[in-house]
DNA sequence: AAAAAAATACCTATGAGTAGGTATTTCTTA
DNA sequence: TAAGAAATACCTACTCATAGGTATTTTTTT
């Protein structure tokens, strides 16, 4: 018997999810969460087999609730439950610990074999994940080593934060929009960051 | 004589700007500073007839400043010296009391003509101002009533803040992107937004 | 029930960003 | 001084965002 301990902020995902695992003979959900703490209260009392849980939660969020658990409870594997598109959360929950994560979209039989591929010690990843996820868990410390931004990228960077255009830039800075737009594209490559909003949450996270 | 207390952080411009002024025989700079702060205790002590002050210094910047001024000394016209594009700032400024303001690229002569305006009881505003400060500048009231965004709105926002993309949003809500646009524009119309990056920062500011 | 607000959807046109690639010049370092 | 790094510049192609405008349906409010 597989016992399951599961965490997500709607009550109906769960509800869906446990009538999925009843059909499953030797699967059940021991323990419920709607967050990250109930998620580590319900861990310490039901010690189940395997932990599913959301990412965004309110409150204490998956990744924070991970990051605990593989750190005391490192024999319980750790799916993640991924809404959609979510790379870089994704990737904070791995780095967290978790064993692997599944797409919400996914099917039934999907979840059932990500389930106990986990629990036999093993790793189970959406067939449709992202590129970055992929590199990511061909070279978990590869992407870990950002290669440093030079002055010019820096201060290129902060213009992007402010909101400025590569135009706008290009005319503060006295050079061509095509050399802004170069020296975009090498952050984005150096941070490993595909979108203009991301540069704009580094910046306020990292640089200030 | 027109006695000119100046504040900017790069002291060349000041340099350009005392320079400048040598040369006209009835403006004279009594003061100069290199932040908000500094700049106020000029004006307490050299009480001049007009202040020059940039928008953006390290530690007290010169919308904190202004508003301090022309509370507690509101006989003392303010002009705003914009780098370039800054209207959000440009427009805070005026909020916060400026009688006018000058693009930094703008001649000498029309910085003395500004002088000129500010002493008399007037206001400049550089020609090449834009058309959101423009507007602000015609019904500062009316810019003032933001339009609360619907529900929709405020949760599409959200997730636009999370770096997603239109058709992202539009597969997660299931609707079409068209609609997703369409609320883009409404947000950003509502809160006189105009790029992505203002939202994701508004989001940042007041939305966690 | 009617009116107003919100949500949904679409079209067009233009601006802006991203990413692949190439190349030269300038500056810095060994 | 030569090599390497950084900065500059350009082209192409594609995706995405913005903004003007229109319209219908659904939901909420009066």
């Amino acid at each position: 018997m597989i016992r399951v301990a599961i965490a997500d902020d709607h009550q109906m995902f769960i509800d869906g999810i446990r009538s999925i695992l009843d059909n499953v003979s030797y699967i059940t959900i021991v323990a419920e969460a709607k967050d990250g703490l109930e998620l580590i209260k319900a861990v310490e009392k039901e010690n189940p087999d395997i932990v599913l849980t959301d990412i965004r939660m309110p409150g204490m969020d998956g990744i924070a609730a991970v990051k605990y658990l593989t750190e005391n409870y490192s024999h319980i594997p750790v799916l993640a439950l991924s809404m959609f598109d979510q790379e870089e959360e994704v990737i904070d929950m791995l780095k967290a610990g978790a064993a692997g994560y599944i797409i919400k979209k996914a099917g039934k039989d999907e979840l059932v074999t990500a389930i106990q591929k986990l629990v036999n010690r093993g790793h189970y990843y959406s067939d449709s994940i992202s590129a970055n996820v992929h590199k990511w868990l061909e070279n978990p410390e590869m992407v870990e080593e950002l290669t440093p931004l030079t002055k010019r990228e820096r201060q290129i960077l902060k213009l992007i934060a402010d909101g400025k255009t590569s135009q706008q830039i290009a005319r503060f800075l006295k050079i061509s929009k095509y050399t802004v737009d170069t020296h975009r594209k090498n952050i984005h490559k150096k941070l490993d960051i595909k979108t203009n909003t991301g540069l704009v949450k580094y910046v306020l996270e990292n640089m200030q």
